[in-house]
DNA sequence: GCGCTCTACTAGCGCGCTCTAGTCGAGTAC
DNA sequence: GTACTCGACTAGAGCGCGCTAGTAGAGCGC
């Protein structure tokens, strides 16, 4: 048994088994014409013997395209899990290979963008940045850039999103058809959308005269953040000032904090308070009651970033696109009427 | 503004504008004496100017080595998260890129591992495989291959995982000390891990004289596992037959979409049923009340995989080895006393 | 016979890098 | 002066492929 640098096969050890030259192995593997099928059989036959497999490396170096895509995403942001899921049958019906890169602990945006750029991405596919516009305008100067989740106005990339203004309108028109007027919104900060929905909440609480109740939690898209804000909202109905009826999370991870935090303290959803939060990652079909949230389509677009990066490749297309999807309010079983209502 | 298909600058266009040779330019990137402060700084400069970046794909092919280790996952499994955010810094520690692939719906195992060997992976990190022992005694004789979570005794792979019996162990402990009977078991399936649970419950269960209340339903890893299983306990309630006191799950997952089946249909927990989970992924944290689970160490787990695969890949280890970390039982909100005791 | 086309195949350059085996010049020893 | 060392640098082969330009041979019409 040998060591395990072993030498693998290439192409030249495949054509002199076969007795051919390596172009026409080359062939074969291209899937071109110019080989006969008895040595098209003969080849695959031989390359299949001794295990060889083409090197995506040598290739992509050969051929001036590697045709890849490069995702960026966050492990944990279980919304990204959904959207990498519809990547990946889509680049390939497009032929395009998908290499994938976490942001983690100490491992910024950055650092995962660059190691996609290192292995010859010929596009970025980035799910829910968090950079600065100005980074994203010359990241999509460098290479052809996609982001998805978050607009990016001026900059030179396309982007995928829901109209969020639109998923948080129906969001506040059902919680105010149930009677809600203190109607919290915890924002997702930085994070993608997060202006968007904001700014509809605010809207929505002055279109229905409710600006003297308006308020924002600042947070994040993270479940820490719903607990934060759970928190504070406790500790403040500890001092007196009553729990508002209804809570619009930034999205379902704060949901899911702040729905933790309600339940130790006793408080009950939705009877003594709702809660609806923005995504529907399959987080929302697991809660106990399952969360009333607003629907992106994660499948629609990832299809959709995957055809805008593809399409940008091979056409050359010049002007920046904008995919904005309709969200669609998904009620479950976080969303009732108001206490007293 | 030229098109998306723009030139990317090259060693050479570097070694050109700075005015010295290709070799030199390397000698830089790669940080090796033999280049004067000066010249090293100015070479930095230029390329930093003109945006150069190595082609890993090219350097990759140069040196024989890629120094790069493969991740196979599966997007969704909470816990597979936990381990890549693990995985990249010990593997950056030691000098090595990393570089994932998912498995999903239309993409089982076997793609996503042939998309990493083709990437010139020099080693690959199997996270909760699936595959049969003997497709993965193949692949570590292709390769150099970790399996995490799930041992494999007579393959050529090196495997980490924790002492499942162990875990299991403790956590039919706490259940019995607290009372608890009927005690039933979703297992895991093919899953990893999922035949030492089952026969560490077992095990258990007749250690503790319960044979006659030994009962394992079938299951997955999945959500939907705890699903069908909650729904099938409900039905079998409906029709005379007793709720168990308390399940043990095959997984947190598992355990999660049970609560949610069980809180639909107005069963309490821990008041009327007790559920233990296992792995203690970030989900766990985010049950309401708080899953009783049992803990793997994620992160060390993930950072002992890495240094199996690189101690295999530098000093040619030969024997196939084993990581067996300790399982830690984590009381939480989902484990009381059963309903009469 | 000739020229033509068409299929099946091959030679060999080049992709962007690494790395070995050098060269060159300054410094040191005697 | 010669003989050596040492640091700074370069020439050029080669990694495993893709691809262009080509050849050899069969088949065809005249």
């Amino acid at each position: 048994m040998e060591t395990s640098g072993r030498q693998r096969p290439t192409m030249a050890d495949v054509a002199e088994k076969a007795g051919v030259s390596r172009a026409l192995v080359s062939i074969v593997f291209r899937d071109q014409p110019g080989a006969s099928p008895q040595t098209r059989d003969r080849v695959l036959r031989v390359a299949d013997e001794i295990g060889y497999r083409p090197d995506s490396a040598a290739r992509l170096l050969a051929r001036g395209r590697s045709r890849t895509l490069g995702v960026m995403f966050t492990v944990r942001q279980p919304f990204h899990a959904d959207l990498v899921e519809g990547i990946y049958p889509e680049a390939e019906r497009l032929g395009y290979d998908v290499l994938l890169s976490a942001t983690a602990q100490g491992r910024g945006e950055d650092k995962a963008v660059e190691a996609l750029l290192g292995h010859r991405c010929e596009a970025v596919i980035l799910l829910g940045t968090d950079a600065q516009p100005v980074d994203i305008d010359a990241l999509g100067h460098r290479t052809v850039a996609v982001s998805v989740g978050r607009r990016v106005p001026h900059a030179r990339v396309d982007s995928v999103h829901t109209a969020e203004g639109k998923g948080v309108r129906q969001a506040m028109e059902h919680l105010v058809e149930l009677g809600h007027r203190g109607i919290v919104h915890i924002d997702g900060g930085r994070g993608p959308g997060s202006v968007e929905r904001r700014r509809a909440y605010r809207a929505a609480m002055r279109r229905h005269g409710l600006e003297r109740e308006l308020r924002v939690i600042p947070g994040e898209h993270t479940e820490q953040s719903g607990i934060d804000a759970g928190r504070s909202l406790l500790a403040e109905r500890d001092h007196g000032r009553p729990l508002p009826t209804a809570v619009l999370a930034g999205n379902d991870r704060c949901a899911m904090g702040l729905l933790m935090t309600l339940a130790q303290a006793g408080v009950e959803v939705p009877r003594d308070l709702s809660v609806v939060g923005y995504d529907d990652s399959h987080l929302s079909h697991l809660m106990p009651i399952g969360l009333t949230t607003v629907r992106q389509d994660a499948v629609l677009m990832a299809e959709c970033a995957v055809r805008f990066a593809v399409e940008r490749l091979e056409n050359a297309v010049s002007e920046p696109r904008e995919a904005v999807l309709a969200p669609k309010l998904t009620v479950r079983g976080t969303s009732g009427p108001p206490p007293g209502g």
